[in-house]
DNA sequence: TAGATTGTTAATCGATTAACAATC
DNA sequence: TAGATTGTTAATCGATTAACAATC
């Protein structure tokens, strides 16, 4: 459920001394109905307290341990570029469990230079790597042109898991890799969909 | 309809010999149903030809007025970090309708610096600009902190879609303002949500 | 004509919601 | 007890799909 995510997310930013929370509550927060969140919560075999809510603490375990964020999952990037760079140092992935475990490229200019603690690998590795490091998730950040073979790569290394940032499809016959796809410019022709119909807008307020 | 972009996506990539497509041609590569993209393409306005197909140029022509990609959406981008800078040098946005008109921060240490062929302005700057260049769509690139304020200054100065990348869900009370939230952890967390029952996979193939 | 493929109907499926009994 | 809030049922809604007549 990609929910679920939204109300972790929520949780945590909830003060220390907060003990218990409504759905109604997370409903406010999330954008979401009371009800949807409840039928959720209780699908994901969560257990509130009628007349009082769900108790944060237990509640915020509850969903991490069932999105697996177990601590540490280390994700293996790959593409050094700007991108690549600036995921690699995202502070929202620290505390979320998830942890950037190898940076790969093949740009002889970038290959051993650092970025933050980590060491930039040539691709080349990557499968070596893997076997050592036990890779679960992979981000592409590389060119269009070059998506497709990292993810078969990456899908040959034992990662079951692929976040892609480059602006193409990749496809893999192999169904138990997931693929996600996150098309920067993708996401703003959805916007600009939504943009179709509004008389432009001086500015307001 | 959020698939009307990968559509698009697929059909910029075909060859420019190829004049006709047909909906279990764009089924196949976007992983969606035929009868789906059939009813997409119908529901929006689009006349194929029983027997031959789509006529490539004219569904694409139609997709993107569709999408409101009439050539050059101004964007403005606010965030001049990592992300901020990854994002304003991306490449997918070229082509696709879209260019960053402007690059705001708070950070004395990068106002007035270039990004590309952009200047990077100082926030305050943002509304009296927004009248003149007229952002269509926002993207906040900046911490968590800042993002709720953000969001507001961005719809008081006009723009009518946001696109989220900081780590915290924003809420705008005008209804008139598209948001999208692209958390990128949430974005592990849903990919890792997949991984959850699956066995730690050795480096195979 | 024969083969291909659209556009759309009708059936199905799943997700959302309102509502409320259960219960703290 | 009275007020609050869950968990779940049943109704609703919308999206997906199979299937096929229409038609190139």
């Amino acid at each position: 459920m990609a929910r679920l995510p939204r109300y972790l997310q929520y949780l945590e930013r909830l003060p220390p001394d907060r003990h218990t929370v409504s759905s109604d509550e997370i409903a406010q927060a999330t954008g979401v109905t009371a009800a949807n969140v409840r039928r959720d919560l209780s699908q994901v075999g969560t257990a509130g307290t009628r007349g009082v809510g769900y108790e944060v603490d237990r509640l915020r375990a509850h969903l991490m341990r069932e999105l697996g964020l177990t601590g540490d999952v280390p994700v293996v990037l790959v593409g050094a570029g700007n991108l690549g760079t600036a995921l690699a140092n995202y502070r929202g992935f620290v505390g979320r469990g998830f942890r950037i475990a190898g940076i790969y490229d093949v740009d002889p200019g970038k290959v051993s230079r650092r970025v933050g603690k980590l060491e930039i690998r040539h691709l080349s590795r990557l499968h070596e790597d893997a076997a050592e490091r036990g890779y679960r998730i992979g981000i592409i950040a590389t060119p269009a042109e070059a998506a497709q073979q990292v993810a078969e790569l990456l899908a040959a290394a034992g990662v079951r898991s692929i976040l892609n940032f480059a602006p193409t499809i990749v496809r893999l016959s192999d169904g138990a890799v997931e693929v996600r796809q996150v098309d920067l410019a993708t996401e703003l022709q959805i916007l600009s969909y939504y943009l179709r119909s509004q008389p432009v807008h001086p500015a307001a307020g």
